[in-house]
DNA sequence: TATTATTGGTCAACATAACTGACATAAATT
DNA sequence: AATTTATGTCAGTTATGTTGACCAATAATA
């Protein structure tokens, strides 16, 4: 064989390994997300309200610039998806303390339990996963999702705090 | 500390760093798919689009069933998206030879020109974070995100087998 | 204080990508 | 011959995103 053809080869199976990558972050996606909707679509949600429910029970008295920069989707968009939910009586709002103009998002009782079923459909399904496959898998898994996000994301380290502050 | 708030501790941890993974497989996604939706919208195509022409590029003379299988998505959606690019000249089909109700579908040179690029795309933001985190932590990557796929996922099988037949 | 910037909202129109339901056709299977 | 399968098509609907234009309240600053 050719040293041509030992870096042909080399280059191949680099590129097979970076599909499978691509193909395996496609499809767990796709299953990750539909048990979710299913159960979303029940109430008459979607997976918008989902994202929104999920962040606000996340980081309580959320802005909604803070869920826009998350989202990266536009105000218009988030507006629609947020009134709902809001006239459904998922969320509630109050005024920002240090700034008025702010509106500080958070769950109501109604919205945490549905953001507590959501979520604990999906824990299970990372808690099978991760209880197979184990500790070090979990620290690879993690290490090369944070790298494949975008670094200039500031919104996501918001989320890099303590779940619910400590006492 | 009494036994229980031990307990509560372990629970409250590993719900932690079940969420962690969640938010990581979100954001990851995002700007994961976020990069190659930039160059699609420029040529007048979409996040469906960019499926179908990377699975029919990855196994030529797929067919429709198989594709469906894969994006589970209806045939009336995926036809509008195909119908689209068949016009443009990206994909092409021809009938089954053993089952002449099929199409079998493939890239055109136009077709597998755009694959290219777009998979470039992704392959590099891949490649950057394998190569960052390095061989271990790719392992438990892949491990956990193929534990997250239903397992009753046939379709899924059909990519198992390589890539490109070797003469 | 007057001006400017920020936070957030609204209305309207549009695009994309999914959905359901109903019906059609050709080929394969039983 | 009857049924199932692979695929298509028409029509209508929904969910979720987009632009663009414009408005109001509050905060920050010259």
């Amino acid at each position: 064989m050719k040293p041509s053809q030992h870096i042909q080869k080399g280059l191949f199976l680099r590129k097979q390994e970076l599909r499978k990558g691509i193909e395996l972050l496609f499809f767990a996606y796709r299953d990750f997300t539909n048990e979710a909707d299913e159960l979303l679509s029940k109430i008459g949600l979607g997976r918008a309200h989902h994202r929104v429910i999920y962040f606000v029970g996340r980081k309580p008295n959320m802005t909604v610039g803070q869920l826009l920069a998350i989202l990266k989707i536009t105000k218009q968009s988030l507006s629609r998806v947020l009134s709902h939910l809001l006239e459904e009586g998922y969320i509630e709002q109050t005024k920002g303390a240090r700034d008025k103009r702010q509106r500080l998002l958070s769950l109501t009782a109604k919205g945490t339990e549905l953001e507590a079923q959501l979520t604990e459909l999906q824990c299970r399904r990372f808690a099978k996963a991760y209880g197979e496959k184990g500790v070090e898998a979990v620290n690879g898994f993690q290490e090369i999702l944070a790298s494949l996000i975008n670094d200039d994301d500031h919104a996501r380290q918001m989320l890099q705090t303590p779940m619910i502050k400590g006492k």
